[in-house]
DNA sequence: CGGGATCCTATGCGATACTG
DNA sequence: CAGTATCGCATAGGATCCCG
Protein backbone atom coordinates (compact mmCIF):
# COMPACT_ATOMS: atom_id res chain seq x y z
CA UNK A 1 0.00 0.00 0.00
CA UNK A 2 1.76 3.09 -1.14
CA UNK A 3 1.98 5.96 1.15
CA UNK A 4 1.18 9.76 0.66
CA UNK A 5 5.04 10.43 0.56
CA UNK A 6 5.93 7.48 -1.54
CA UNK A 7 3.66 8.92 -4.28
CA UNK A 8 5.03 12.11 -4.11
CA UNK A 9 8.39 10.79 -4.27
CA UNK A 10 7.56 9.13 -7.30
CA UNK A 11 6.06 11.61 -9.19
CA UNK A 12 9.09 13.83 -8.56
CA UNK A 13 11.30 10.87 -10.22
CA UNK A 14 9.01 10.71 -13.35
CA UNK A 15 8.90 14.45 -13.89
CA UNK A 16 12.54 14.43 -13.22
CA UNK A 17 13.44 11.43 -15.93
CA UNK A 18 11.87 13.65 -18.39
CA UNK A 19 12.77 17.05 -17.10
CA UNK A 20 15.97 17.96 -19.14
CA UNK A 21 15.86 20.58 -21.81
CA UNK A 22 16.08 18.32 -24.62
CA UNK A 23 14.67 14.85 -23.15
CA UNK A 24 11.35 15.72 -24.57
CA UNK A 25 12.89 16.18 -28.18
CA UNK A 26 14.50 13.29 -28.17
CA UNK A 27 11.50 10.92 -26.49
CA UNK A 28 9.36 12.83 -29.26
CA UNK A 29 11.71 11.63 -31.80
CA UNK A 30 12.32 8.12 -30.97
CA UNK A 31 8.72 7.50 -30.17
CA UNK A 32 8.56 7.35 -34.16
CA UNK A 33 11.54 5.58 -34.77
CA UNK A 34 15.32 4.41 -33.96
CA UNK A 35 18.04 7.21 -34.78
CA UNK A 36 21.59 7.96 -34.64
CA UNK A 37 23.54 10.33 -32.78
CA UNK A 38 24.10 12.39 -35.97
CA UNK A 39 20.55 12.25 -36.66
CA UNK A 40 19.22 13.48 -34.05
CA UNK A 41 22.09 16.12 -33.67
CA UNK A 42 19.98 17.41 -37.13
CA UNK A 43 16.73 17.27 -35.63
CA UNK A 44 17.81 19.18 -32.84
CA UNK A 45 20.31 21.86 -34.49
CA UNK A 46 20.29 23.86 -31.10
CA UNK A 47 21.89 20.93 -28.92
CA UNK A 48 25.94 20.90 -28.78
CA UNK A 49 27.38 17.50 -28.73
CA UNK A 50 28.34 17.44 -25.14
CA UNK A 51 24.71 18.16 -24.16
CA UNK A 52 22.99 15.89 -26.09
CA UNK A 53 25.36 13.06 -24.87
CA UNK A 54 24.67 14.28 -21.72
CA UNK A 55 20.99 13.76 -22.00
CA UNK A 56 21.44 10.80 -23.68
CA UNK A 57 23.42 9.27 -21.23
CA UNK A 58 20.82 9.95 -18.50
CA UNK A 59 17.92 8.57 -20.32
CA UNK A 60 19.92 5.61 -20.75
CA UNK A 61 20.59 5.61 -17.22
CA UNK A 62 16.92 5.94 -16.15
CA UNK A 63 16.37 2.80 -18.68
CA UNK A 64 14.08 4.74 -21.37
CA UNK A 65 16.46 4.69 -24.18
CA UNK A 66 19.01 1.74 -25.16
CA UNK A 67 22.25 2.36 -26.78
CA UNK A 68 23.42 0.12 -29.40
CA UNK A 69 26.99 0.96 -30.95
CA UNK A 70 28.10 -1.41 -34.11
CA UNK A 71 31.91 -1.94 -34.47
CA UNK A 72 31.74 -0.41 -38.18
CA UNK A 73 33.89 2.25 -39.73
CA UNK A 74 32.86 4.86 -39.60
CA UNK A 75 31.32 4.03 -36.16
CA UNK A 76 27.70 4.01 -35.95
CA UNK A 77 25.48 4.34 -32.64
CA UNK A 78 21.41 3.66 -32.38
CA UNK A 79 19.40 5.09 -29.55
CA UNK A 80 15.78 3.16 -29.22
CA UNK A 81 13.04 3.64 -26.85
CA UNK A 82 12.78 0.43 -23.98
CA UNK A 83 9.51 -0.65 -23.72
CA UNK A 84 9.47 1.52 -19.87
CA UNK A 85 9.31 4.56 -22.24
CA UNK A 86 6.87 3.19 -24.85
CA UNK A 87 4.35 2.76 -21.84
CA UNK A 88 4.91 6.45 -20.84
CA UNK A 89 3.11 7.74 -23.66
CA UNK A 90 -0.56 7.84 -22.81
CA UNK A 91 0.75 10.36 -19.75
CA UNK A 92 2.97 12.13 -21.89
CA UNK A 93 -0.53 12.64 -24.30
CA UNK A 94 -2.42 13.50 -21.39
CA UNK A 95 -0.04 16.01 -20.38
CA UNK A 96 0.03 17.27 -24.02
CA UNK A 97 -3.57 17.09 -24.01
CA UNK A 98 -3.63 19.36 -20.56
CA UNK A 99 -1.07 22.23 -22.15
CA UNK A 100 -2.28 22.74 -25.18
CA UNK A 101 -6.43 22.90 -24.24
CA UNK A 102 -5.41 25.18 -21.49
CA UNK A 103 -3.14 27.09 -24.25
CA UNK A 104 -6.57 27.93 -25.89
CA UNK A 105 -8.43 28.71 -23.46
CA UNK A 106 -5.72 31.47 -22.44
CA UNK A 107 -5.19 32.69 -25.99
CA UNK B 1 -3.33 23.69 -36.73
CA UNK B 2 -0.48 22.67 -34.54
CA UNK B 3 3.01 22.37 -35.69
CA UNK B 4 5.37 19.85 -34.03
CA UNK B 5 7.70 22.19 -32.73
CA UNK B 6 4.45 24.29 -30.89
CA UNK B 7 3.70 20.81 -29.81
CA UNK B 8 7.43 20.58 -28.52
CA UNK B 9 6.76 23.60 -27.00
CA UNK B 10 3.93 23.85 -25.17
CA UNK B 11 5.14 20.26 -23.44
CA UNK B 12 8.32 21.85 -22.33
CA UNK B 13 6.19 24.67 -21.07
CA UNK B 14 3.55 22.57 -18.98
CA UNK B 15 6.51 20.47 -17.99
CA UNK B 16 8.18 23.70 -16.44
CA UNK B 17 4.89 24.83 -14.73
CA UNK B 18 4.75 21.98 -12.34
CA UNK B 19 8.39 21.00 -12.16
CA UNK B 20 9.67 23.21 -8.79
CA UNK B 21 11.09 21.84 -6.06
CA UNK B 22 8.06 21.56 -3.93
CA UNK B 23 5.24 22.49 -6.54
CA UNK B 24 3.91 18.48 -6.68
CA UNK B 25 3.45 18.44 -2.92
CA UNK B 26 1.70 21.92 -3.10
CA UNK B 27 -0.43 21.03 -6.18
CA UNK B 28 -0.90 17.48 -4.35
CA UNK B 29 -2.06 19.63 -0.83
CA UNK B 30 -4.14 21.76 -2.87
CA UNK B 31 -6.25 18.86 -4.71
CA UNK B 32 -7.47 18.39 -1.48
CA UNK B 33 -8.78 21.32 0.05
CA UNK B 34 -7.58 25.37 0.39
CA UNK B 35 -4.76 26.02 2.08
CA UNK B 36 -3.47 29.29 4.07
CA UNK B 37 0.44 30.06 4.10
CA UNK B 38 1.20 28.23 7.28
CA UNK B 39 -0.77 25.38 7.24
CA UNK B 40 1.36 24.71 3.64
CA UNK B 41 4.59 25.30 6.09
CA UNK B 42 3.49 22.71 8.35
CA UNK B 43 3.03 20.30 6.03
CA UNK B 44 5.56 20.53 3.86
CA UNK B 45 8.24 21.13 7.03
CA UNK B 46 11.71 21.34 4.86
CA UNK B 47 10.36 24.26 3.01
CA UNK B 48 11.49 27.90 3.69
CA UNK B 49 9.19 30.53 3.76
CA UNK B 50 11.66 32.08 0.70
CA UNK B 51 11.02 28.71 -1.27
CA UNK B 52 7.64 28.60 -0.64
CA UNK B 53 6.30 31.94 -1.28
CA UNK B 54 8.64 31.91 -4.60
CA UNK B 55 6.87 28.63 -5.46
CA UNK B 56 3.72 29.54 -5.28
CA UNK B 57 4.08 32.99 -7.14
CA UNK B 58 5.33 30.93 -10.05
CA UNK B 59 2.03 28.47 -9.90
CA UNK B 60 -0.11 31.98 -9.62
CA UNK B 61 1.95 33.54 -12.36
CA UNK B 62 1.15 30.32 -14.74
CA UNK B 63 -2.33 30.60 -13.29
CA UNK B 64 -2.83 27.41 -11.80
CA UNK B 65 -3.14 28.73 -8.11
CA UNK B 66 -5.16 31.51 -6.93
CA UNK B 67 -4.17 33.72 -4.10
CA UNK B 68 -6.76 35.41 -1.81
CA UNK B 69 -5.80 37.89 0.94
CA UNK B 70 -7.92 38.66 3.73
CA UNK B 71 -7.65 42.37 5.61
CA UNK B 72 -7.74 40.88 9.07
CA UNK B 73 -5.65 41.17 12.31
CA UNK B 74 -3.88 38.73 12.20
CA UNK B 75 -3.35 38.35 8.71
CA UNK B 76 -4.54 35.67 6.17
CA UNK B 77 -4.00 34.41 2.91
CA UNK B 78 -5.60 31.45 1.14
CA UNK B 79 -4.13 29.36 -1.51
CA UNK B 80 -6.61 27.75 -4.02
CA UNK B 81 -6.42 25.56 -7.49
CA UNK B 82 -7.96 27.20 -10.35
CA UNK B 83 -9.94 25.67 -12.89
CA UNK B 84 -7.29 25.45 -15.15
CA UNK B 85 -4.98 23.33 -12.23
CA UNK B 86 -7.98 20.92 -12.19
CA UNK B 87 -8.13 19.68 -15.57
CA UNK B 88 -4.15 19.05 -15.03
CA UNK B 89 -5.77 16.24 -12.86
CA UNK B 90 -6.08 13.28 -15.31
CA UNK B 91 -2.92 14.19 -17.16
CA UNK B 92 -1.21 14.33 -13.19
CA UNK B 93 -2.81 11.20 -12.52
CA UNK B 94 -1.71 9.22 -15.90
CA UNK B 95 1.73 10.33 -15.03
CA UNK B 96 1.81 8.72 -11.70
CA UNK B 97 0.32 5.76 -12.58
CA UNK B 98 3.31 5.06 -14.74
CA UNK B 99 5.58 6.51 -12.01
CA UNK B 100 4.58 3.41 -9.98
CA UNK B 101 3.74 1.08 -12.39
CA UNK B 102 7.39 1.29 -14.03
CA UNK B 103 9.19 0.87 -10.81
CA UNK B 104 7.09 -2.20 -9.77
CA UNK B 105 8.68 -3.68 -12.84
CA UNK B 106 12.36 -2.29 -11.76
CA UNK B 107 11.93 -3.55 -8.04
C1' DC C 1 30.98 9.50 -36.87
C1' DG C 2 30.25 9.91 -32.22
C1' DG C 3 31.78 11.44 -28.93
C1' DG C 4 35.21 13.29 -24.42
C1' DA C 5 37.76 17.19 -21.79
C1' DT C 6 37.91 21.60 -20.08
C1' DC C 7 36.21 25.82 -18.69
C1' DC C 8 32.55 29.03 -17.94
C1' DT C 9 27.79 31.02 -17.05
C1' DA C 10 23.03 30.89 -15.48
C1' DT C 11 19.63 29.24 -12.57
C1' DG C 12 17.63 26.83 -8.73
C1' DC C 13 17.78 26.17 -4.25
C1' DG C 14 18.79 27.00 0.59
C1' DA C 15 20.34 29.32 5.25
C1' DT C 16 19.81 33.13 7.94
C1' DA C 17 18.00 37.28 9.49
C1' DC C 18 14.49 40.74 9.51
C1' DT C 19 9.40 42.98 9.03
C1' DG C 20 4.35 45.11 8.30
C1' DC D 1 0.78 35.38 10.28
C1' DA D 2 2.76 35.77 6.09
C1' DG D 3 5.93 37.07 4.23
C1' DT D 4 10.92 39.96 2.30
C1' DA D 5 16.14 40.74 1.84
C1' DT D 6 20.66 39.17 1.35
C1' DC D 7 24.08 35.95 0.62
C1' DG D 8 26.20 31.71 -0.94
C1' DC D 9 26.40 26.92 -2.89
C1' DA D 10 25.27 23.27 -6.12
C1' DT D 11 23.71 21.82 -10.31
C1' DA D 12 22.14 22.39 -15.14
C1' DG D 13 23.40 24.01 -19.21
C1' DG D 14 26.67 25.78 -22.78
C1' DA D 15 31.18 27.13 -25.74
C1' DT D 16 35.15 25.54 -27.48
C1' DC D 17 38.58 22.41 -28.67
C1' DC D 18 40.31 17.73 -29.19
C1' DC D 19 40.23 12.48 -30.35
C1' DG D 20 39.82 7.10 -31.63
Amino acid sequence: MAEVEDVRREMRRALTMISGKWKLEILWLLYQRTYRFGELRREIPQVTPHMLTKQLRELEGDGLVTRKVYAEVPPRVEYTLTDEARTLKPAFESLLAWATSWDSVRG
